[in-house]
Order: structure tokens, then C-alpha cells, then sequence
DNA sequence: TGTACATCAGTGAACGCGCGTTCACTGATGTAC
DNA sequence: TGTACATCAGTGAACGCGCGTTCACTGATGTAC
């Protein structure tokens, strides 16, 4: 009987995808070969395969991967106690990782992939519902009395507005100036509260 | 004296372009080869490369056209009297675009190629500045009475929620349901008057 | 009006390269007896 | 405690293929005289 793979392996693994993970938050998909993941990781391209036999199961392992840590990102952040800070510490959290550029490069290539791609849409909208759901949550922490619809639609424009502004907050389609990120933050701060 | 392209030579130009633009539409930047835009196009590969000698030449003239048609699609909304039906309508027409499944498809791709390639990021944030003074020229005939400056923030967080919500009106990444495309409605119009 | 010539438009074959994938192999590690 | 063996981890070479690019070429079109 099998007994699966080892400690050592599943570190491997680990290695493997955030070596996959950088080049492509820096480098983009096209530049995401079998090749150059196992050189960055420092490892030879047929040990990589022993990993991810195709190129597809890698690039599977990694969306699923960056949909995960997101997700689980934005669940501590709905279930720790920074409500009891007010809504703009909150937003303080919230915006403070879309300012991440190297994380939003690996979001547009999210939804590069998405949108080509049908098995991965599936991944995303999966991923953007859950993630919606801890918004919802989040939202009724503030306001108690919203009806669970009420909340949800707050939180759909509240994840839109996110995704929209972090395209620019990043840096990558513009630089939004002082009262522009005021003014996004009075958006926010109306959804959620 | 060199006498430059003829009008058949535009218009074979044209022509690869839209087969270019077809492809990264629908299959993505991967699948836009040189010897896919020829087939598509009814063309030798010879041939394309007599218009375009190098891919990134291609991939060049691809992004200007996206956006220079982007950017005369919302001159045109903000030069029409579309204000003249009120906001409302106004919305309705810019809303409506971001329906068009490939539209937004290839504005995946654009945002990704500027999330890695610097020429391209440049060409972005060049487009989304001038978007953007369109929008606050559009929000300046509804509120004659705001600054330039006002107008501007106000613009700038609108195109930023148009963005986001584009990505998921179109299906992508998930489906707003009736209340959030209404909420939505508020958001822009609030940004808008 | 005709002719010569330059430029534009389009063809076809070949190139070297990096890609994903296959496969036979060796060494390390755990486990049953 | 030792030994045999299965599985896990990692290597190395080779494959066929599609890619961007190069280049010599032919045919069509415009223009100067």
C-alpha cells in the first residue's frame, strides 16, 4: 500500500510552486515554462515532472494555490478582530495588499486565464464567490441589521470596486492621486458600513 | 521618393489586425502566433511579416488599436449629447460595453501584457489618463459646478469601478446578481452627479 | 501613348531554438520480517 | 539487528513540434519621361 508522499516531497512541492509563483508575478505567463520553474526552483527539468507530469498540472496547482492564500487572507481578516478597530483600519488591510505589485501581476494573469480558459473561470468565480461571502460576513459585523441579501450585494461592489482600484493602486494602469484614494475609500467605506 | 503604403496596403492592414484582435479576443495571448493571424487573415506567414517584420511589432500595433478604439468610443460619449437623457442613459451606455464578453476579454490581456512588459504598461497608463479626462469632461456637463480637480478624483475612482465591475458583468469572474448591478448603478451615478 | 523602372504586395522554403513530453535510469528512504 | 524490497526522489538524454525569423524570389502597381 502506498504510503504517499513524504515530508521531504510535499516541501518540494511547496518549493516548486513558489518558484512557478515568482516568475509568474514578475515575469508573466509566457514565461512560465517547465524549464525555467525547475531552474529557479534549482532542481532538473525531469524532477520537476515527478511533480507536475504536464505543464497544465502545474499551472492547475498554482491557481488553485494563489486562489487558496487569497481566500485565506481575506477569511483571517473577516474573522480576527479588526472590526473592533472600525471599518477604516479594516480598509487600512484591505487596500495595504493591493498595493502589493507582484501580487497583482499574478491577479491579472488570474483573469487573463479566466477569460480563455473555461476550466479556470470555473476556479475563479468559485474563488470571487467565496471571497464574496467573507466580505458579506465582514459587512455584517458592522452592520448588523442587513439582511443576508442586503450584505451580499454590498460585498459584490465591494469586490468589484477592489479588483477595479487595485489595477491602478498597484501602479500598472495609472496612479490614482490623493483624492482619488480618498474618495475610494469613502466608496468603500459605504459599502461597508 | 518613397510614396508609403497604398489604400489596399492599409486595408490589409487592417485586416490582420482585426484577425490579430480576433484571436487574442477569443484564444488569448498564448494562442496569437504569427502563423495563427495568417491563417486567420487568409494570408502567408511571408506575408504578415512583410506588414509586421517582428511579432512584438504585431503585438504593438494590436495595443495601440485596442486602445485607441476604446479611447474614441468614450470621446464620443462625452462629446455626444447622451448628457442630454441624463445619467441614467449615460450609464446604460457605458455599462453596456462592458457586456461585450470579448471586449473585456482583451482588456484581460492588455492589463496582464502591462502588468509585465514596460512599453506596454507606458501605452496603459497613457490610455487610462486620457480615459479618465474624458470621464471628468463627461462629469463636468452634469456638475458644471465642481472643480477640475474635483471632477477629476471623481473620474478617477469611476473608471476604477467600471474596471472591476467589468471583469465580473461580463462573467468571467462571477455574475452580480440584480441587487449588486443595481447597488452598482448607485456607486457610478453617486460619481457621476 | 508607350516604355522603363522603382516600389509595393505577396510567396515559399528553410533556419535554429526553446518548448513540453517521454523514458530508462540511479540513488535515497522507509518498512516488513 | 540485519537484510530484502518497494516506493519515493532525482538525473540525463533524447524526441518531435511549433515557434519567430531570414531570405531570395515573383508578380502587381504606380510613376517619370
Amino acid at each position: 500500500m502506498s504510503a504517499g508522499p513524504t515530508p521531504k516531497g510535499e516541501l518540494r512541492r511547496t518549493a516548486l510552486l513558489d518558484a512557478a509563483e515568482r516568475i509568474l508575478g514578475s515575469a508573466g505567463g509566457a514565461e512560465l515554462t517547465m524549464r525555467a520553474v525547475a531552474d529557479a526552483a534549482g532542481v532538473r527539468l525531469g524532477h520537476l515532472q515527478y511533480y507536475f507530469p504536464a505543464r497544465s498540472d502545474l499551472v492547475a496547482a498554482l491557481l488553485d494555490r494563489i486562489l487558496t492564500a487569497s481566500l485565506e487572507r481575506v477569511a483571517a481578516l473577516a474573522g480576527g478582530d479588526v472590526t473592533a478597530a472600525g471599518p477604516d483600519a479594516a480598509l487600512d488591510s484591505v487596500l495595504g495588499e493591493h498595493e502589493d505589485l507582484s501580487l497583482v501581476r499574478l491577479f491579472t494573469e488570474v483573469w487573463a486565464m479566466a477569460a480563455h480558459d473555461e476550466a479556470a473561470a470555473r476556479a475563479v468565480r468559485a474563488f470571487y464567490d467565496r471571497y464574496t461571502d467573507h466580505v458579506a460576513e465582514f459587512i455584517l459585523r458592522f452592520r448588523p441589521g442587513l439582511t443576508a441579501p442586503g450584505a451580499r450585494s454590498r460585498a459584490e461592489v465591494f469586490v468589484m470596486v477592489m479588483e477595479g482600484s487595485s489595477l491602478f493602486r498597484s501602479g500598472i494602469a495609472g496612479t490614482p492621486g490623493p483624492a482619488a484614494e480618498a474618495r475610494l475609500r469613502t466608496v468603500l467605506r459605504d459599502l461597508l458600513t
